[in-house]
RNA sequence: GCCCCGGUAGCUCAAUUGGAUAGAGCAACGGUCUUCUAAACCGUAGGUCACAGAUUCGAAUUCUGUCCGGGGUACCA
């Protein structure tokens, strides 16, 4: 409708200004109107106009207007407005259309293809297997699997990646920790390893180690056994969670892989060759200052070990290797340092870094009792993510994660969440889902079997059109989301067709004596059913049928 | 110090990426079920869009500076 509109303006300024405007970009717009008095869709292109030709915008307007009248089946009305908009009111007929094109398409309704034979692989949660996962965690792997989910809509065969690493520092010291609780559990008290990881789970997979190995490990603190256990244990754990959510991976990709297949040092060898490295202090250093870092960086520490940098450099290299046309990263805030530095890498060793995107989401603040908690797994001082599965279900906790903006800071109030699961902003969303299911069941009660033949021109109450619009606003919605992959978007439009429905019902009944009207009405909100349908299988949530 | 986010109603957040009178949900107050689900709907109240400049027909949105909050700035990941 949109492009219609714009093309047809397009066509008449160019039949009628062609010889001013010349090869200049006119980069008018034409957009929904956020009010109803100005119309369905409105147009600056005279105001744009107005500089080029030097004319007032309303003549150019009262122009163009002249040129378009009645060239446009779906236009019932075009009206010019004070600066020099020019408003165009949709017929309702064009509306009521929407209907049956929703019910004919239904799972497939503005599905796109935009993405036929491309392969993306995005990556997200990534967490090491030290603990559960977090709040924290939550939301990227909300995102995540939502953001893939909006691509595979638009055709693309997504890869969800989990990268992960089950040895260095971090891995001894889980390992330490869970030693410790066994020797705990042994009767004999040890202290935690500073910067171990004393949080209650440990105890937990510490008693499941005695009852599988006894003592058979007492004294052996160094034994591999203790960080294979935990971390076995934990990534079970982590799994779980995630499938619980509807979330699953489909490869895990271990960073010790990079060392097997020799890219580490590929890696290594080839930044040396391009002279982007050089020796100091016993370690190699990485010239992040030529490409604008503030200083360089280290790649191999003095005691011959990488920095975490090299094997997510090697790892980008192959991700780069593999024939995916998109690679997407999804990153909590804290890694905005270190991800410039990977691409810079890249870049000296030639590899085309455009088909990466990285996005970046803000962090989640823990609030109880009205304080802000620091969440550290280290120090056991977090709420896990299955626990708020546990307080508000899978659908709450994937709505509330992806119902802002990723740049923006999310304040998790947990006593809220535990108080008030019923106020939900979701279930508003699934009620108006299973109210329509609801009535459609009560219509086959009342003798209508099937409304197939129902008359969409009877649909003309105010309500009802104004569902129609925000129905015809959901391809571009859509559109939105494959652009920004933001899908916040989807959440607001969702709640803002459940309001729509909700006032309709409010109003209106859909079943009455009068067949006819029973009939088309029954069809309208058949079409909204399968736009929440399909919208929140988008979102990964349930639509139930009732409720 | 430097880098990245954010600052909008009492609270949590929107504003289709520069459009017209800045909107929702909680919280507050008042109203609506003999009817297809009241987990809903209607109404009232609530705003110096952090502050100051700049850009233009037009700014919450872009640019500059200042203030406040979060994150980063490791030979930790």
């Amino acid at each position: 409708m949109i492009n219609n509109i714009k093309q047809l303006l397009k066509n008449t300024i160019n039949k009628k200004y062609s010889e001013i405007i010349g090869s200049q970009q006119v980069n008018f717009t034409v957009e929904r109107s956020n009010n109803d008095k100005h119309g369905d869709l409105s147009s600056n292109i005279a105001l744009k106009l107005a500089s080029i030709l030097k004319k007032s915008p309303t003549v150019i307007a009262e122009n163009i207007v002249k040129e378009i009248q009645n060239k446009n089946e779906i236009i019932e009305n075009i009206e010019i407005v004070k600066p020099g908009f020019i408003n165009f009111f949709i017929k309702n007929s064009y509306y009521q259309n929407i209907v049956e094109e929703v019910l004919s398409k239904n799972r497939k309704y503005k599905k796109t293809n935009l993405g036929k034979g491309k392969k993306i692989q995005v990556e997200f949660v990534s967490a090491n297997p030290t603990g559960p996962l977090t709040i924290g965690h939550g939301r990227q792997a909300v995102l995540g699997d939502t953001i893939s989910r909006i691509l595979e809509w638009n055709g693309y065969e997504v890869t969800r990646e989990y990268y992960f690493n089950d040895a260095g520092r971090q891995m001894r010291l889980l390992g330490e920790s869970l030693y410790v609780r066994y020797m705990e559990l042994l009767g004999e008290k040890l202290k935690i390893p500073v910067d171990g990881y004393e949080g209650e789970y440990i105890k937990d997979i510490a008693k499941s180690f005695v009852k599988k190995y006894g003592e058979k490990y007492k004294n052996k603190s160094t034994d591999k056994i203790f960080i294979d256990f935990a971390t076995e244990n934990i990534f079970v754990s982590i799994k779980n969670t995630l499938k619980r959510l509807n979330i699953v991976h489909d490869v895990f990709f271990n960073e010790k892989t990079l060392y097997e297949n020799g890219k580490i040092d590929e890696v290594i060898k080839k930044m040396e060759q391009k002279g982007a490295t050089y020796k100091s202090e016993g370690a190699i250093w990485f010239k992040t200052t030529e490409f604008g870092a503030e200083k360089d960086r280290v790649l191999v520490k003095k005691s011959g070990e990488p920095t975490y940098r090299l094997p997510d450099i090697a790892y980008h290299t192959e991700k780069l290797m593999q024939d995916y046309d998109q690679i997407i990263d999804i990153f909590g805030a804290d890694h905005h340092a270190t991800y410039p530095d990977v691409i810079s890498a890249l870049k000296v060793m030639d590899y085309d870094t455009s088909k990466i995107k990285v996005l970046l989401h803000q962090f989640v603040t823990l609030v109880r009792k009205n304080k802000k908690i620091k969440m550290s797994t280290r120090k056991g001082d977090f709420v896990t993510l299955d626990e708020l599965i546990d307080i508000a279900g899978s659908d709450v906790v994937r709505y509330f994660f992806i119902m802002r903006n990723m740049d923006s800071h999310l304040n998790f109030d947990i006593d809220l969440a535990q108080k008030e699961t019923d106020e939900n902003p979701v279930y508003y969303l699934q009620y108006a889902h299973a109210r329509i299911a609801n009535v459609i069941k009560h219509s086959k009660l009342k003798g209508i079997e099937s409304f197939e033949d129902g008359n969409i021109g009877l649909l003309k109450e105010k309500e009802e059109i104004d569902i129609l619009k925000v129905i015809s606003e959901f391809e571009g919605i859509m559109e939105l989301c494959r652009i920004t992959l933001e899908p916040m978007h989807l959440a607001n439009y969702l709640h803002k067709l459940a309001t729509c429905f909700h006032k309709f019902y409010q109003k209106h009944r859909v079943v009455t004596e009068d067949k006819e009207l029973s009939k088309s009405r029954l069809k309208l909100i058949k079409s909204i059913k399968i736009i929440f349908s399909n919208c929140l299988s988008i979102l990964g949530i349930e639509a139930p049928e009732n409720m």
